[in-house]
RNA sequence: GUGGGCGUAGCUCAGUUGGUUAGAGCACCAGAUUGUGGAUCUGGGGGUCGGGGGUUCGAGUCCCCUUGCCCACCCCA
């Protein structure tokens, strides 16, 4: 082995062909499922100005405060570039900049791509991730919430998640629901304030919503009895999140109202929702998203309200990993073109050169899954590795054969041979393999 | 950023109270009737035991440093 050997960035990894089956399985659920609802593709870049996503994420959020790549810009001191930590701030600018407020207000839009955050790996967690994420803008419908929570659970179920799929719900209420509620919270939490733990503190000043969710038992106590948005909520933003839990069910899906889900980034508003399975313990949250009616303006657009779910690869994978999913069944097209469909076998080093130009012709034929020998195995051999890569045909070349302008046709499951003239082994082949 | 665990063949791992030429399985290659396969059998290649220093007659085994990976916390997808 090489003295240093290099290795990839720490958090990143390579996806190898035996990886790439279960990933581009992922990959065409979503885009199935973001199908089904007239969901369109779009592709914004992979690096924005590092100013929108500070803009749109929050100054203080953590992720904007130390997970992000950045990268200075080399025209002036204050350009900046930043990989992008997530995919919404990127689309909202992208729906702004593309003139849609006004041209085409109401969009669909998903993407799907990598994703970057600059933090200590561990399981379920990487540098480099990859996200399926959907936003639809310009409509305040209650109904758009639920379909877009509907999209996110058939992503799941469709990749043999079963009926133990919890959508957890929970409102942010608008600016001025959240107004009152923050300062509900703070009369609530300052007497108790020096019995709680030093992060609570710190959150108390920054974002005190996160006391919600603070996971030391002696802190989850003095929550008890805490305020909560419900009840200070606009009529508006009451009935609104009626409407929302209603469509829901209207959808064949039951919300468990949870006050505890609490959001990280700051354009969060009304709607919030998490997807969860439970049977996966403490790692059960897979998805996450709800409603952002300030986002547009907030990157330079007119108000418009917008809504939509991200979902990491990587805690899908590992959640996948452990029930035992997707079934074989599934990944059988995609495994399959891992190997061959027709290999063909020079018996002696006399046909090595015809057996490439054989190829060839199958190849231009529209043949997938053409291989050949290119490391001076012998003929022996070359069988063994036909079967290994589970070619369906071998196409034999020999001295006898190519004195006859003939090749034989082996059906490697029915070890049977048949002699073919070379001129029709494309067409023979493409009739048997059904082309 | 803070803790903890682990680095032995390409992969997954054994390696006994420190003791001679460091092992297995899988993978790879070659044979087992000179032109026919996924099984079996036989053989083969391949390791500065992450790196450096120390203790010792002797270190893969013990100690220190370093580096890498993993796990947890934080936070979240």
């Amino acid at each position: 082995m090489a003295r240093e050997a290099h290795r990839a960035p720490r958090g990143t990894r390579d996806l190898l062909p035996e990886d790439l089956i279960l990933i581009r399985h992922l990959e065409r659920t979503a885009h199935r499922v973001a199908r089904s609802a007239r969901y369109s593709e779009i592709r914004p870049p992979l690096i924005e100005e590092t100013r929108l996503f500070a803009r749109s994420l929050g100054e203080t959020s953590d992720v904007v405060e130390k997970e992000m790549f950045t990268v200075p810009g080399r025209g002036g001191s204050d350009s900046s570039y930043t990989l992008r930590p997530e995919g919404t701030a990127g689309a909202a600018r992208a729906y702004v900049q593309g003139g849609f407020p006004i041209r085409a207000p109401f969009q669909k839009w998903y993407y799907l791509g990598p994703m970057f955050r600059y933090e200590r790996p561990q399981k379920g967690r990487e540098r480099q991730f990859t996200q399926f994420g959907v936003e639809a803008f310009g409509s305040r419908d209650p109904r758009l919430d639920a379909e877009v929570v509907d999209l996110a659970v058939r992503f799941f179920e469709a990749l043999g998640f079963g009926s133990e799929l919890q959508v957890r719900v929970n409102t942010m209420g608008d600016e001025e629901d959240r107004g009152r509620w923050r300062e509900a919270l703070r009369a609530f939490f300052a007497p108790t304030l020096g019995e709680r733990c030093d992060d609570c503190r710190a959150r108390f000043e920054r974002n005190v919503f996160r006391l919600l969710d603070c996971k030391v038992a002696g802190c989850r106590e003095r929550n008890q009895g805490a305020p909560e948005l419900l009840g200070l909520l606009g009529s508006d933003s009451a009935a609104h999140h009626r409407a929302f839990l209603s469509a829901l069910r209207a959808l064949g899906r039951e919300p468990i109202e949870d006050p505890g889900i609490v959001r990280g980034l700051d354009y969060y508003t009304r709607t919030i929702f998490e997807i969860h399975y439970p049977p996966l313990g403490s790692r059960s949250a897979l998805c996450g998203g709800g409603r952002y009616d300030g986002l547009i303006e907030e990157v330079g657009g007119p108000p418009t309200p917008a809504v939509g779910f991200a979902i990491g690869f990587s805690a899908t994978e590992l959640a996948l990993g452990e029930l035992g999913l997707p079934p074989a069944a599934d990944l059988a097209d995609l495994r399959a073109e891992l190997g061959a469909e027709v290999y063909c076998v020079a018996i002696t080093d006399q046909e090595r050169e015809e057996t490439l130009a054989l190829a060839g012709e199958l190849r231009r034929a529209g043949l997938t899954g053409v291989e050949l020998d290119f490391r001076g195995k012998s003929a022996k051999a070359q069988f063994k590795e036909a079967g290994r890569l589970g070619a369906r045909f071998a196409l034999v070349l020999g001295p006898e054969e190519r004195a006859e302008g003939v090749v034989v046709l082996r059906d490697m499951a029915e070890r049977r041979e048949e002699r073919i003239p070379r001129a029709e082994a494309a067409a023979a082949l493409a009739a048997r393999l059904g082309r």
